[in-house]
DNA sequence: ACCTGAACACCGTTCAAGT
DNA sequence: ACCTGAACACCGTTCAAGT
């Protein structure tokens, strides 16, 4: 009848794809299903599976595009402020957060730690902050990596099922069921242990300031 | 020529596989290449692909196999041990030690921590160690998890290539350079970074007990 | 440069058939 | 119960063709 099908070949006058969009869908897509598709990513973006290659490096591209968009959403500007101490817990507030905001994305990112420029220039300031605070430079990464591995653990431990806590019925554990049941706030359990950790930590970096 | 072609149809005299085996096999693909998949390790067993299903509920229920099999290795015995500290210490050593001989294993289990019976078995007992302590009971969960959190981040690290620390030319980050230089064995960053953590997460379990 | 359609190898899963 | 062979839907990736 009409020409209302108007299925086009060859290049586009205007792109319809750029890597930005693409993330953002990717990133919507695992917060909706858990997971994530080339061709249902493509469907989404009202385009041919084959159409991402032009944009991003296959399947793995687009994890790569995950993580920098959530890589962006981190607030650096916690580490213009002082004391060091408000400034490093910030900073790693918003570091877990930002993978809390996602959780379904965290195992898909896990595998390997942000090391966008972004990110880079963070540690940057935090080895600056560090300095300042007269911890020795030897010490220093290993300070900040124990921190990062911990938020890294405390993000998957977010994205966990709290399911997994609960006690079959065959298994005799007396302290165990009432530590559970003497938690706090069981609603956040997660986040009482990343604070927690947090503090621990950060404390033990005032122990090494001289 | 003759008979050499011994390929059977139908049930075997003995079974050929079981859980333990393919566990075993599974967990040698993943240490050899980095993955698995349930045709190559059908191949390996000698089997075809869907005889696996008899005994595991598709790749996911390999999953759970190497998880099993990894948490059988950890040490509960350190959890005998006193003082309450060297008990914890080496059991969370144990614990990040098997993550660490399987480094490209921990991908494929870091989404979800390990809850076998064993592992339930040893939270009862760290309790009983933190109640002996003087360790509040409502804190003591979030005190277990912070470290459980930091354990799995810390083996995540661990598997993580080293190459991820290697600056970009175009970034200037002085402090980072030569806080990776002035590491006292880059080498053993991880190793490092896990021993901090854990020494400051004890540490303040002791500074919370009575 | 950038999108499409067709094609390929491969994977996870199901199931009937055979002992 | 336990293994095989065949079959299916689906996925990631490549590539020539078209603008």
């Amino acid at each position: 009848m009409s020409t209302v099908d108007q299925r086009r070949v060859g290049r586009p006058s205007r792109p319809v794809l750029d890597r930005r969009r693409i993330g953002a869908a990717a990133l919507k897509l695992v917060d909706d299903t858990g997971g994530f598709t080339l061709p249902e990513l493509a469907r989404r973006l009202g385009v041919q599976t084959p159409s991402l290659y032009h944009h991003v490096d296959g399947r793995a591209g687009v994890v790569e595009l995950l993580r920098e968009h959530m890589g962006r959403d981190i607030d650096i500007s916690h580490l213009e402020r002082r004391p060091w101490d408000v400034a490093l817990r910030g900073f790693f507030r918003s570091y877990r957060a930002v993978f809390a905001a996602h959780p379904q994305a965290v195992p898909l990112l896990a595998t390997s730690a942000v090391r966008s420029p972004e990110v880079l220039a963070a540690y940057e300031k935090m080895l600056v902050l560090l300095g300042e605070v007269g911890v020795p430079r030897g010490e220093a990464m290993a300070i900040l990596t124990a921190c990062e591995n911990f938020v890294i653990g405390s993000a998957l431990d977010f994205a966990a099922p709290d399911v997994m806590w609960e006690l079959p019925d065959d298994v005799d554990a007396p302290h165990l069921a009432s530590a559970l049941a003497d938690q706090t706030s069981p609603e956040h359990r997660a986040d009482n242990a990343f604070e927690f950790g947090l503090s621990t930590l950060l404390a033990s970096i005032a122990d090494r300031s001289s």
